[in-house]
DNA sequence: CGACGATCCGGACCGGAGTCCGTTTAAGGT
DNA sequence: ACCTTAAACGGACTCCGGTCCGGATCGTCG
């Protein structure tokens, strides 16, 4: 299951010495293919599979939270510093578990067969684009869930659900007809504190873009201001 | 700033004897107001003023990273052990330290003025909100992802971003004229894995009604299928 | 084949989150 | 004022993620 083929998933974690690290972090989708692995030395490659078979064998009888790098390293018969040196960290070998599904996943809506793959209207693409995501994630969910730290009480934080309740109740009384319970969650997102710190500290997208964008997407949703578009 | 009034923000986390934790997490927006304060013993409440102010003192002299555990009860001349029997977690602890903010912000948009609170047409509503937030983030962002362990990751991680490209292209082809990589973030929003094990597992909502959303939520971003609604 | 340099290995080590439990103290009843 | 007891306290302890570095290995080149 290991190695190249499309978008890897780690993280470009390491150190500053670069080590060679095994997920080239790549880029420029719709080309795809890009068979890059800095092709590791002969003991170092036997180790990474012991240890990824080794974690999928934790998460298959104990739990992804069971997962934990010494445990992993016990099982895998090897230090817990070669756990680090392959993966990163934590989140890194869980991320590589996840990687065969994944680039499958990236396969199917990148080159298969419509209305996933190209070939269907973009519309199309991008609702059977949800639902194949959708249906996709109810499978490796656990993993998902614990590859990404404090996940699980994202949605469970009081403050963020007044906020969300909120959204829903103007939301209910603007399109009474649509799932604004499920809708608000769409909204939501837009106004996640973690993205507003991406997109204006890392991307330096201005304020005013932000309000534009969001004002945009109030609008198309509740069908406001333009009318039909 | 302690204290009482609207909605405060800690989770419901705790152990099993269920202490008084200091924030009710509470419910009912709308009906707003609630001076539900378990009244702590006069030398608890006193260490948890001396923890919020010390927790405070970390953050405006060294960042929110050097907000540890101990630190904050070393500043406050207090045991460990206290700070976590006030906050439960270190998130719980930032979590008060926003608490002010908080609880200002939802003053504002549950009964301040229109067009962020009452007496405003909801569409209108929604932009103001929206926008309020976002400006709003815009200050204590340190502390609020610092709040959410492993924010910062979460818009790097290759993985999604292949995700979110994807939706991009689709949305430039079928909404040329929108702001679609910022629009792309909300779809985006709607397939987080945390927010699918969210509403499948903890809220029991069938996967058949998350796909209706989500097409829903493309035909109204792109102006689809049911044309003018 | 032997030696050499680059790479990898492993486990000791560190710092911080969260738990536990014996001790102390505030508050209310007598 | 004193006694009782529920609550709060504090710091030792555990567990885990992540770092470091001396030593073992691999692969290559003469």
């Amino acid at each position: 299951m290991l190695y190249a083929g499309f978008m890897s998933t780690a993280p470009p974690p390491s150190s500053t010495p670069q080590e060679p690290f095994d997920h080239p972090e790549l880029l420029q989708l719709g080309t795809a293919l890009e068979g890059e692995e800095p092709c590791l030395r002969a003991d170092a490659a036997r180790n990474r599979a012991r240890l990824l078979e080794a974690a999928g064998r934790l998460v298959a009888e104990r739990g992804a939270e069971a997962v934990t790098m010494e445990a992993v390293a016990a099982e895998a018969c090897v230090g817990k510093g070669t756990v680090f040196r392959r993966f990163g960290d934590r989140t890194g070998l869980l991320t590589a578990l996840l990687d065969h599904s994944e680039k499958k996943f990236q396969a199917a809506f990148l080159g298969g067969p419509p209305p996933l793959g190209p070939g269907a209207p973009p519309v199309e693409r991008l609702r059977a684009f949800g639902c194949a995501m959708l249906r996709r994630s109810a499978d490796d969910l656990e993993l998902q869930l614990a590859a990404e730290p404090g996940a699980h009480r994202r949605f469970v934080v009081p403050a963020r659900r007044v906020l969300r309740h909120h959204i829903e109740m103007l939301l209910r009384q603007a399109v009474p007809e649509a799932d604004c319970d499920l809708l608000s969650h769409a909204l939501m997102g837009q106004l996640d504190p973690a993205l507003i710190h991406h997109l204006t500290r890392q991307c330096q997208v201005p304020l005013a873009r932000l309000e534009a964008a969001w004002v945009d997407l109030v609008d198309r949703v509740t069908g406001a201001d333009t009318a039909c578009r």
